[in-house]
This record gives structure tokens, sequence and C-alpha cells, in this order.
DNA sequence: GTTTTTGCACTGACCAGTCAGTTCAAAACA
DNA sequence: TGTTTTGAACTGACTGGTCAGTGCAAAAAC
């Protein structure tokens, strides 16, 4: 409604500072929660958006007629697109990783072994996915990207998640459930990689599957009860 | 033969063009061969940059330039980048099914069980992420978006490559080497996100392992031997 | 009164794709 | 043999369009 009736936009001669009103997610006692429900919003929008499409392919206007907010608004909440996504990709593994770490600690404190905490695990992981779909395939893209702006933040948030499973692997071995001789990082990997690949699959091509059905398949595979009959 | 029969060559705004000093280029080979030589330039450009940066944020005169090549020749030689990109793929999928379906032929052959074709794919799969890291990375990261122009490409592509596990996984069931309980579509694509996420994480974050480290481990999970001492 | 959001015009950079012109190996010719 | 012609392959300046990010005043929310 309003804008721009006079006072034409200065061209170059008259570069002017960008004032942009202070981010301080300090203390507002203003309009906090509403800031938040903004956020959350763009965040939500642009999950899928670049889940779908890829960052480059995203456009900043894409995301936010999606959200149902102005373009200044993407601006006023986020230094810019990149850190957006910055934000968004700690947000979700943020989730995770609670998530993962949850599922490991309540089976210990059920006095379970340590292939149910993976098993438990593993279950987080496949719930994780089927509640955030867009945002597992979002992150799998990125993960083995070079050169990209928000490198580092992937390497850091990657390395959290994986930790847990680790951290599981290292337990069993070090009370002898599990033999002394696997590798742990890698196997982590692996058993991360069999998680998502699996899940995403689930959701891509089979999505009438159940979460049970997957969760069962998983177990056996990760049970080692493929061979062998029965 | 095109104009140029007086004056310095010009472009259309009448700015003077470039001579560039000829390579001589002796050995060039000329015709069809010259034309071949073009595109595996053009493909080697294009995976790595492709692989590091995403499709949408690689440009085709990045791609020209690191294939040494001017930008009209990507044209010459592709429709578009898109279809360049599916060429790509196209090509380097072809390569990993030949690659799998010869590893459970031979272990056939030599009268293997169909555990050991499972390894021996393992190892064939780790053998050719180990030659082409990029283009790994490349197929993964865009294997489960949706809405781009390749995506069909994609689709068939994958099921070439997963069909030959699903297949052993079948004939280990017929002849009752594996449980009939399996899920065959699904274990077939947890042991490829297995083999896939361990062996990215491998080249990215451990490179100094050996391929047999890795495959050690790998093969360890596919038959058990990680849950029980020794 | 302050913070947040809106709406929209605007800029500057960047980029996919085009096309008139150039090169050269091999075929046709002398 | 040497010379001319042909046309596929290649070149790179240029075009038209897109998009991240800016600026700002009015309005809405708190």
């Amino acid at each position: 409604m309003s804008g721009r009736a006079t006072g034409p936009a200065r061209g170059r001669s008259g570069r002017a500072v960008t004032i942009r009103t202070m981010e301080s997610s300090s203390t507002t006692p203003g309009g906090r929660a509403r800031r938040e429900a903004t956020r959350q919003k763009l965040y939500e929008a642009a999950v899928t958006l670049i889940a779908e499409q890829g960052f480059s392919a995203t456009t900043v206007d894409e995301i936010a007629e999606r959200a149902g907010v102005a373009k200044g608004t993407v601006y006023y909440n986020f230094a810019s697109k990149s850190v957006l996504f910055e934000e968004l990709l700690r947000h979700g593994v943020g989730l995770l990783t609670a998530s993962l770490k949850e599922a490991a600690e309540k089976t210990a404190a059920r006095g379970g072994s340590k292939v149910d905490a993976l098993d438990a695990m593993i279950r987080a992981g496949l719930v994780f996915i089927d509640r955030y779909p867009a945002f597992t395939q979002l992150y799998v893209a990125e993960l083995w990207r070079t050169n990209r702006a928000w490198q580092s933040t992937l390497m850091v948030v990657r390395q959290q998640a994986v930790a847990v499973v680790e951290g599981v692997l290292r337990e069993g071995v070090a009370n002898g459930e599990f033999s002394e001789e696997i590798d742990v990082p890698l196997t982590a990997a692996a058993l991360v990689g069999m998680v998502l690949v699996a899940a995403l699959d689930w959701k891509s091509f089979q999505p009438e599957r159940s979460l049970d059905d997957v969760h069962a398949a998983l177990s056996r595979l990760l049970q080692g009860r493929v061979s062998g009959r029965r």
C-alpha cells in the first residue's frame, strides 16, 4: 500500500548504509512469540522448497510466497538466504540428535542391551524421517558437498548426530557386547546410511508401507538375521 | 567459406574479434574422435564441479573453462545444461550397474554363495566409488529430489542398479540361503545405502583408510558379526 | 511507543542460451 | 604430388531474462 510516492531510490551515487534494526535475539518483550512464529513459517516453507529443487534453484521470493509473508520479512528475520538455510540445518539436526539421544538413554534406563539401543535409535531415526522427510532429503543432498558456505556448519552438525551412534557402539565394545574388531566410525556411518537410504526409499517409492514394516526389515539386517533360515 | 574477404575480423557490433594464437595441436585427432574427446572432457569437468557445488550453482561457463573449451562448444555438443547432466548420469550409472553385475556373475560362476555375491558386490561398489567419488556424490545428492527435469532418467537408472542387488537377494531366498521373511526391496535399499554412505564418509572424512579396511567393516556388518564376540 | 510486517520499486550482478564468424582435417580436384 | 573446397567443430561477444538483496514509508501488532 505504501511506498515510493516520493523520493527516488538512490542509485550508485548515494549508496546508503544499510540500517538493519538490531538482530538481538536477546530479550525482546514485545513480539517475541510473533517473530518466532514467522521464522517457523519460513523454515517450513524453505525446507520443502529446497528439498524439492535444491538451494540455488529456490528463490527467496518463492520462500516468502509459500510462507505467506512479504519478501522484506525474510530479510528482517534473516541476514541472507544462506543464513536462513544454515539456521534451518542447525535446527533440524538438533531435533534429530535429541531424538537419538533420548532413544539411547531410555533403552539404557530400561536396562536394555546395546543392540536394543541401536534398534531403538533406528526406530527414532525412522520416526524423524517420517515426520520430516523434506529435511532429511535436503540434508543428504548437501552433506557431502564441498565448497559451499555452510560446509563447516554441516560438518559440526553431522558429527553431533553420528557421535551418538558411535557412543553406543563404543559402550557395546567396552562391555563385550560387540566385537572388539569393529571399526566404530565406519560402522556408525554404515548404520546411519542404512537407515537414511532405506527410509528415503520408503518415502519416495513405497510410501504406503508402515513404519513398523520398515523397522522390522532394518532390525533383521542389524541383527544378522538375513542369512540363515527363519 | 563465409565472410572475411576484407578487413580485420569484426564481431557483430564492430568490436574487433580476438584472434587467439593457435595451439598447434599437431596430435589432434580429427573428425568423430575429436568430438568424442570433447564430450569426455566436458563430462569430466561437469562431474567434479556439480559434485562440489550442485547443478544449479554450477555455470556452463565454469564447465567450459575447466574443460578448456569455449562455451559455444558445450552447446554444440549438448542441447542444454540439463541434457549434458542427464547424459552424464546415464553414463555413470551404466558403469556402476555393469560393475555390480559382473561381480555377482563372477561369484556365481565360481560357485560362491549368495552372501559371497553380496560381499563381492559391496566390494565392486567400493571400487566404483573409489574411482568415481565425484559422480557418486552428485548421484546421491540428486537421487531423492523431485520436480527436476531429469527425475525420470534418475528413476530408471536407479532401478537398474538396485535391481541387481534385489536379484541376488531373491535368488538367495529361493535357494534357502536367506530367510523368507526378508523384505527384498527394502533390504536392497538398505544395503546400497550402507555402502554408499560408508564409502562417502570414508572418502570425505578418512581418505587415508584402505579399501580393504572399509570392505572388512561392511562385510562384518553384512554377516551379522557385529554383535557377539569375535 | 516500539517492534514487526508489508508492499513494491529498484539495482547490479550473474547466467543460459545464441549466432556470426573462424579453423582445419580430410575429401575432391588438378 | 600439390592445391582448393567443404563442412563439422569450435569460438566468444552478446542478449534477454532472472534473482538476491536494498530502501523506505505506511500499517499492523503488541
